[in-house]
This record gives C-alpha cells, structure tokens and sequence, in this order.
DNA sequence: ATTCTGAGCCAC
DNA sequence: AAACGTGGCTCAGAAT
C-alpha cells in the first residue's frame, strides 16, 4: 500500500506523454480500490487540522452507517473515486442532519419551567411578580450585533426564586405570537428599576439595546462574562476560540454541555426567523444558563472578600461608564483628514520612485519592487548597501545606518509615512457610523490579563470601531471637541513609579514624591551619592546622562529585562550592565526586596496579588520545574524544553510587572467611576476617553477655574496609594494632542476678551 | 476568494 | 541559554 501512493503522488507529478499509459492501468486500478482503501489514501494526504477532523467524523459517521456515500450522478455510469472534496460535502451534510436532529431533542426536551410569553396579561403579571424577586437574570435576544440601530426581538427573563424561566418574543419576530413592540415598555420599571438586581452574561450588550428602545438596564449587579474574567483570565489556554462565551462556560464550569448560537443554527441565521418553540428553549437556557453561572460565580468570589467587594463595586459600576464612553464617541474633522491625506500620499510616492530607482538594480525579482514587502527588501536592501541586514526593524536595524546611506533615510521616511495614512489618516474617516455619524471605539474591560482596557474591535459587534489607545500624535490632530465643548486631559503623573513606591515604601521614592522632586534623580541620587541637582537636569533644561540611565535601568527592572538586553539599551556590555544592576540594588535594598519578594511569591503560590487584593494575576507556569537541558541548548530536539523553561522564565518577569500595570489599572478605574458620577452632576460634562494612565473629559468651553480644580481633585482624590500623593498634569484642547495649560488658556481667553 | 500567521509598529 | 511588560492594526505571503 505504501509503495502505490508513492507512485500515486509520483503520477500527479509527472505529466509526460510517455507516462499515459501507465496512469490509465492506475485509474482502473483506483477504481477497484475498497473504501477502506480509499480513506487509507485520502488520509495519508497533507490535510489542516480542522479537515482532518472533519475527514474522521465522516470516516466513523460511515463505518457506523449514520451516512453513506453521495448518490451516483444523473448519466453517469460508475460511482466516481472518492475523493477528499466529497467526503467533506458528506460533513457538511452530517452536521445538518446533527443540527437539525439537536434542535429536535432541544425542543423535545424543554424543561417544563421554561415558559413562552405571548400574551399582555400574562406579561403584566409576570412583571408584578418579577418586582418582588430581589435578582433576577436577563437577556435579550436582537435583530443584529448593531447596537445604534437593530432592536430587540425578544427578552429572557430567571426568577430565581419562582424557578421559571421566561422568554418574551416582540416584533418583528417572524410569528403571529410575538408580542407588538411597543408592549416593550410593559418591562420598564421592571428594567429601569434599581431594588430587582440584574445579572447579566455580557451585560453591555443588553445595556445598549435596552437604550435602543429609550429604557436604561438599572441595577445590574453582576456580569458573568466579566467576572469569570476576574476570576481566570486564562481562560483563553484552555479554550482558545471564545473562551468567554456563555456556552463554553457552562459546559465547563456548570457540565451542561451547550452549544453556541453559532453552532445551532449556523452563521448568518436571524433570529427573528428562528421558530418560537426553539427560541424559547435556546433563549430561556440562557439566563438559565446565566443564573447558575452567577450563583457559582459569586460562591467562589465571596472566599476573596477584597477582590469580591471590587468586582461588584469598581468593575460593575464601571459598565456604566464603559456603555456611556463608547456611545458618545468622537468627531472626526474630515477636511483636515482629506488634506492631510493627500499630502501624505504626495511625499509618499515621490519617496517611492526615488527608493525603487535606487534599488531596482539590486532586486532579483521580475516584478517592480514591493517596499512593503520585507523578503523583497531585505536582501535588495542588503546588497545596495553592501551589508548583510539580519531583519529590517526600523529602530534596531536601520536607524544607526540612516546617516550613511541616503536610501535607508528615506526608506525610513517612507515607512513612517505609509504606515501613519494607511493605519489611521487615510482609514479612521471611513469607519463613521452612518446612524449616529460619529466614531465609536470599544473599551474592553476584560480585554488585558492585568486590568487595564484594550481598545479595538469587537469581533461580535458589526458597528465599525478602532482602537483609540494606540493613535499617534499626528493621527489625534483629526480628533475635534464637539462644537461650544473642549476636551480636557488629566493624566497621574508618573503613575507606575508612585505605586511602585507605595508598595515596596521605597525611602528614595517616597522622599522623591513628598519632596516633589523627580523619581528617577532622587534614585540616580541614591545610587551616585552626588547632589540632586547634579543628576537631575542639564543647565540647559535637558536630561543627565546620570537620569537618563536611570529611567533605562528602571525599565529594566520592572519589566525584568536580562543583563544581556539591559547592555544593549544602555550601549554597554553585558557584564558593565550586571555590574550596574548589582550596584544598584546594593544602594536601594528596599526596592530590591520587594522585587525579590514578588518573584519569591510567584514561585511558591504561582499567581501575584494587585493592590489591596482586589485583583489576582495567575501565573502557574512560575512554579514550574525548569527541565535540565543535558547538551547544545540551540539543538532543536530541545524545542519542547525550551520553550517549557522559556515559559518559567516569562511567569517570573510579569510577576512585578503585572503587579505594578494591574494596581495602576485599578486607580485609573476608580477614578473613571468617580468621575463619571461627577460628569452626572454637570450639564454638559462627559467622559471622552481613557488612555491608561490619562482620562479625558469633554466638557463646555465657557469652564471656570473652579472646573479644572474640580477635575484635578478627582484625579488626586479618588484613589490614592499609601504614603504617596497622586499628581496629575492637565491640559485644555479643542483638538486632541493640541493642548494648552489651564492658566494659559485663560490667559488667552483675557487677551481676546 | 477567504482565513491565518508573522513582521513590524502604533500606544502606554 | 535566552534575552521587554500590556495591547491592536496593516500588510505580505502562505494556506486553504
């Protein structure tokens, strides 16, 4: 057997002429071939996982007969060979006849507490009795993943405490049942009112679809797609493809295996369209689903009392504000962005003709030259300069040659300019929502391992967002305040160091802080014993050398960077940069404990706490034993090795780093709460956005003096570290990266009266 | 034609 | 021996 497909793979390959005869006796031969020999053949072939898969689902779905072989064409006279291409038609028809045959036992099985509520009555008596339940689970279910335009189709509701199970459909569900939209306001005080608490899986979603039809989800006491987060956040090693989906979490956590939307009526499917009888049982399953989650949730949260009276008090309020911040959105000014695009094009291509001129000579290739394309450049690059580049890293690599070779300047040039219009001039202006005709972002609260939020696109979500976290300088300048508004920045001053030097009560620190002097002279200090002037700041207002190494040095540290890496920033040796490392733990052995103790720590109990407890960060690889590598380290029958102790290696180096960006995060947190409260109280005043250590606020640009004090309080006041104050620094804009400060602003608001 | 991955680079 | 933490987006090139 094995020598046929040998010759079989031999055949596809050649094509001679001479060879025609031999392939007809194969073909006879295939065609002959048993089916047990055929899968032998298709299976021997390269496949993708997922193919593979499919192929030994059908291979056992045959075996067993569930399913045979496709029917034998119209005016064809022999079954065909089989092939890999019918045997994955033969799956997809498989799970259509699994899909439909689970839909059926679903629906078979509908627990006798799961109840369809197609009547006004009966809603109205559902809702008397919902207010006397002090929490309840909800859901809602929606025309699409649009939240500034699709609507509600129908509405899931757990009593607990009456242990039924509800689903209400409204129009314009696809049935004569459905409840007519407008009955949708028979849910408002239950929906609006605070004494019922809500859980929720996802709960910003239902938020934002509640407000869709003018009714605001009050009381929402619990999330458990955002607390399971709280509670794993390594969720995704286990379960890579959505690891937070409601199914997935209680087929693992609750052994009730479930399957996704997605997986039981197929993409694309509506379900306005789905039949009521299945739409209750998949909708009712869901705050059921969500209730039992809850209730294990919160079991196993209450053991952790600090990180219990966080998750309900910070990162549940936090949903408000998150639900306001996305909707607001931003203004674009797109004139600017048109002009400033083109000027970008214009340099861009006069570079471009220059580069390829330049460099043509010494590509291989038949095609003109793509400067995007790294394989092309690296080795044309190579050659024009007569050097061998080992990548093209634009900081790394080609910077230090800028100077020398006229091409590598502007090939720089180039890729600046490319990369600031086509990520963001040239791309944002078309992400406009066409509803609400602003820019929506997302801020993810479960989107980071440490707390903070990361910003991009929701992959669930069909309304265009971008990622507002990572927009460079020249990017921001398209970014206006809204009209009679500014945009007001506040960010904590040196954020990560003054929680560093609340944790570890660093003296140098603490002294830096309270004296109000520079955190990275007054180490530099500690470590030279020169004067603090002296390490501080030129006569000319720029960095020491002395203050500048010490910033490096403490990157170093805090990410845990190796001797070898440190050296390198600094432009030393690795030995000079353990030297100085050793050094300057010896003159700071506060700060060199704490970093020690939270190495120690990891390794004995394989997580690390945030500030207060309030936040874990898991890292069970730091207790992992290193396996001992007996030979050349770089052998590749060690990868499996390597990569194990790399892991150990890694656990280690996030064990500060995670302490220190996850307390940081909470503070920002906090201080969003409290400011999103405050902005409450204001006509006018709005969060506008937040950029980890930076809140920005939008509020009316006739703001008092009082105003700005207002903001600086909530930034210093709301969350503080032992022993340290906070600091902020505030600017006034009306376009984002284009500030000014206070006292400047009203100084020119005088001028021009 | 669509989906995935790695390189590279934007932010803090 | 390896060698910097947390993210997201774009493009090229490969895989499907």
């Amino acid at each position: 057997m094995q020598l046929n497909i040998r010759l079989n793979t031999e055949a596809v390959a050649d094509t001679s002429a001479s060879d025609a005869l031999k392939d007809a006796s194969k073909r006879k031969q295939a065609s002959n071939e048993t089916l047990d020999e055929a899968w032998v053949r298709i299976l021997s072939g390269k496949h993708s996982d997922s193919d593979l898969r499919k192929l030994h689902e059908v291979k056992r779905a045959m075996s067993e007969g569930i399913i045979g072989r496709e029917p034998l064409k119209v005016g064809k006279k022999s079954m065909p060979k089989f092939s890999k291409a019918e045997a994955l038609r033969i799956w997809s028809q498989l799970s259509e006849m699994q899909r439909e045959s689970k839909l059926a036992e679903l629906v078979a099985n509908t627990p006798s507490n799961y109840v369809l509520v197609t009547d006004v009555g009966e809603l109205k008596a559902l809702v008397d009795r919902a207010m006397n339940e002090p929490i309840i689970a909800v859901d809602t279910e929606t025309t699409g993943l649009d939240v500034y335009v699709d609507v509600i189709v129908g509405v899931s509701l757990t009593l607990p405490i009456e242990n039924v199970h509800y689903y209400i459909p409204f129009e314009p569900t696809n049935d004569e049942r459905a409840l007519p939209a407008e009955h949708i306001e028979i849910l408002r005080p239950l929906i609006e009112g605070t004494s019922v608490k809500k859980v929720l899986h996802n709960a910003l979603y239902d938020m934002a679809m509640f407000r869709r039809h003018g009714i605001e989800l009050l009381g929402v006491a619990w999330d458990t797609q955002h607390a399971m987060h709280m509670l794993n956040e390594n969720e995704s090693d286990t379960t890579p493809n959505k690891p937070y989906a409601l199914k997935h979490l209680a087929t693992k956590y609750l052994k009730e295996p479930s399957d996704t939307f997605g997986e039981l009526f197929g993409r694309g499917a509506k379900f306005a369209e789905i039949p009521l009888d299945i739409a209750l049982v998949y909708g009712a399953k869901d705050t059921d689903l969500t209730w039992r989650l809850y209730e294990f949730q919160s079991q196993h949260l209450a053991k952790y009392p600090e990180m219990y009276e966080y998750y309900t008090t910070v990162e549940v309020a936090l949903l408000y504000v998150i639900l306001d911040l996305e909707e607001n959105g931003y203004i674009l000014d797109l004139d600017f962005a048109k002009q400033y695009g083109q000027q970008l094009a214009e340099q861009a291509e006069s570079l471009k003709a220059w580069i390829i001129e330049f460099i043509s000579p010494y590509h291989e290739g038949e095609d003109v030259i793509n400067l995007n394309s790294g394989q092309q450049m690296k080795p044309a690059l190579s050659k024009a300069i007569g050097k061998e580049l080992p990548n093209l890293d634009a900081k790394r690599t080609l910077k230090p040659l800028k100077d020398k070779h006229e091409v590598i300047a502007k090939l720089l040039e180039y890729k600046r300019i490319t990369k600031l219009s086509g990520t963001y001039i040239d791309t944002l202006p078309t992400k406009q929502h066409p509803k609400t005709k602003r820019w929506h972002s997302r801020f993810n609260p479960m989107g980071t391992v440490t707390a903070r939020f990361s910003s991009g696109k929701d992959d669930e979500s069909s309304v265009e967002q971008f990622n507002v976290q990572n927009q460079p300088y020249d990017a921001r300048k398209m970014f206006v305040a809204p009209k009679g508004k500014v945009l007001v920045s506040a960010d904590f001053k040196a954020q990560e160091i003054r929680c560093v030097a609340s944790m570890s009560q660093e003296p140098a620190l603490l002294e830096a802080f309270k004296l109000g002097r520079d955190p990275y002279a007054m180490l530099a200090m500690q470590y030279t014993g020169l004067p603090y002037e002296q390490v501080n700041k030129n006569p000319d207002g720029s960095d020491t050398e002395w203050r500048k190494k010490m910033k490096v040095a403490w990157l170093a540290w805090l990410y845990g960077a190796s001797d070898f890496t440190l050296g390198d920033w600094l432009g030393t040796t690795k030995t000079e940069a353990g030297k100085f490392m050793g050094e300057l733990k010896e003159s700071l052995p506060t700060l060199s404990a704490w970093l020690d103790g939270n190495v120690d720590f990891v390794k004995r109990n394989g997580y690390v706490w945030m500030h207060k407890n309030q936040r874990k960060r898991r890292l069970p690889a730091a207790k992992w034993k290193r396996k001992f590598i007996n030979g050349d380290y770089n052998d590749p029958k060690f990868a499996t090795e390597r990569i194990h102790n790399g892991k150990i290696s890694g656990a280690l180096r996030m064990a500060t780093n995670a302490r220190v960006q996850g307390s940081s995060a909470i503070q920002t947190k906090v201080t969003m709460v409290k400011s999103h409260e405050y902005c409450k109280t204001r006509e006018g005043w709005a969060l506008w956005a937040t950029v980890h250590d930076e809140l920005i606020f939008e509020i009316p640009d006739d703001f008092t003096r009082e105003d700005i004090e207002a903001i600086r309080k909530l930034m210093t006041d709301s969350y503080t570290f032992e022993g340290v104050e906070n600091g902020t620094d505030i600017e006034v804009m009306t376009v984002w990266g284009e500030g000014m400060t206070p006292t400047e602003w009203f100084k020119s608001k005088e001028e021009t009266g």
